[in-house]
RNA sequence: GGAGAGAUGGCUGAGCGGUCGAAAGCGCCCGCCUGCUAAGCGGGUAAGUCGGGCCAAACCCGGCUUCCCGGGUUCGAAUCCCGGUCUCUCCGCCA
């Protein structure tokens, strides 16, 4: 959500900006309503002014005793009710429609975000270490996995369908490691506060941080509570500090999540989503940063350095891509994605987003700070990364660290977590 | 799931048809006093929005809205009535 004023102010610019990111938001809907509302709130108020003043009248009347003129000025009052009655219903259906139109005005991108409407337009900013060598030809991780029998996709097909995968034995360990090192990193080295949070969340904290409405078909829904299977915690963890002014001190307030993450891919069938590339429900660490406007931007890129700092310790190649407009999230006004190289699939998986919000979700969510004591309370910024996702981190682990007789190695940094330094088959 | 109690400003908490945007206290801010500090004294301290004071910011003035949310009664609702949400207590159920 936008500054109205903004909107208002700069039609062009935000035009302009929504064409970037390839959306047809309803702009002029917007500006045409934004006018009736204020047009007819100030004949309303003026109204309610009126007869604000008619009523305490009457109350000084009756106290002094004067009944009878108490009697005549309640006449007049009763029939500014009705006309101020009406003025009211007509507001409140503007604003409603209005508050609906302004939900599907996308956020700007940020000016250091290049043009483009696909993902050859995203501009490589970064690379760590190169891919590595094989004296054989890597396999990919489904491969790997079914044969060391710690991935389970028939498994996962069978008790729920597809898109959902068991890991048994050392697979589940090395899931369980691998959230226990990160959340491990992210608190104790980045110093982020963890958070444990509900999995199912309400339909205004889904709206908050941008899901809906545009989203709600990605979405699993229980219809019988009208609650919402998270697809990320960034949903709950943002959603945290809802309607609520943060003590200008206290910033900037990190956090990390781990949590289980439902998304039903609705439209993505098909679509690299062998093994464990695109599946409905997994697990990830997300780190969640709520800061001052000025900060916000410098923030980001520390995030991001949290983030790929799990990817440096496993020694896994990556690379860091800064999205171009078309392929910039609804509510991201800048976003770098991180995509770990994936030697047995050959391709780089994106297992991490970074993305500074800016006050689009503070302003859903009604998040703001006191700069300083006695100040106006203004709008936080907000930002996250998954440090990282789950499945696609653990397939570019076993890729990576594949041997030619089928076994996988377990780097340095995860062995107190796995107890073992190798996965092999029995 | 059943029964009961509650929801008021940054916090605690009073108010239970009119001058209440709301007592009092705490916290915070400004000032006075005092070698310094503490204490004391005086004053100030909710948010949003619209309009004006200047074009913008700060600030000031005025209107409107907001005492959990929605609806109703009334000229007038924090206060009365109805519905809902959440919190707490007890019972039931349950990992």
């Amino acid at each position: 959500m936008l500054d109205r004023q903004r909107i208002r102010e700069n039609p062009g610019r935000i035009r302009d900006a929504s064409a970037r990111k390839g959306s047809d938001a309803p702009l002029d809907e917007f500006i045409s309503l934004d006018a009736e509302r204020r047009a007819s709130l100030t004949e309303l108020e003026s109204q309610r002014a009126e007869m604000n003043r008619a009523s305490k009248s009457i109350g000084l009347l009756v106290a002094e005793g004067k009944n009878e003129e108490a009697a005549t000025v309640k006449r007049q009052a009763k029939a500014l009710k009705d006309a101020v009655a009406s003025g009211d219903d007509r507001l409140r259906e503007i604003e409603a429609r209005l508050h609906e139109v302004e939900l599907l005005i996308p956020n700007p991108p940020h000016q250091t975000v290049p043009d483009g409407d696909s993902a050859e337009s995203n501009v490589e900013v970064e690379s760590w270490r190169s891919k590595p060598e094989f004296e054989f030809e890597p396999r990919p991780h489904w491969e790997i996995g079914e044969r060391l029998g710690i991935l389970d996709f028939a498994g996962g097909g069978k008790i729920s369908g597809s898109g959902f995968i068991v890991f048994r034995g050392l697979g589940a360990r090395l899931h369980r490691a691998l959230l226990n090192f990160m959340l491990q990193k992210h608190t104790e080295a980045h110093d982020y506060t963890e958070v444990y949070t509900p999995y199912l969340v309400n339909r205004d904290t889904m709206t908050g941080t941008g899901q809906l409405p545009k989203f709600e078909d990605d979405m699993y829904h229980m219809e019988r509570d009208d609650l919402f299977l998270i697809p990320t915690a960034e949903v709950p963890v943002t959603g945290l500090h809802r309607d609520s002014i943060l003590n200008g001190e206290d910033l900037p307030i990190y956090y990390v999540a781990s949590s289980g993450c439902f998304r039903r891919e609705a439209g993505a069938a098909g679509k690299d989503t062998r093994g464990l590339l695109r599946v409905h429900q997994f697990d990830k660490v997300e780190l969640v940063k709520f800061c001052s406007p000025a900060e916000s931007y410098n923030e980001l890129e520390t995030l991001r350095k949290d983030a790929a700092s799990v990817l440096e310790e496993l020694g896994l190649h990556y690379r860091v891509t800064l999205l171009c407009a078309g392929e910039l999230g609804f509510a991201a006004a800048k976003c770098y994605d991180l995509e770990v190289w994936a030697p047995g699939v050959g391709a780089y998986l994106e297992v991490s987003s970074c993305s500074n919000f800016e006050d689009f979700q503070a302003r859903r969510l009604n998040i703001r700070y006191r700069p300083v004591k006695r100040a106006k309370p203004k709008f936080v910024h907000t930002l996250n990364a998954s440090g990282v996702a789950l499945p696609r981190l653990m397939a570019a682990l076993l890729e990576t660290y594949q041997k030619a007789d089928g076994s996988v190695l377990i780097p340095e940094a995860l062995r107190p977590f796995m107890g073992v330094d190798r996965i092999q088959a029995d």
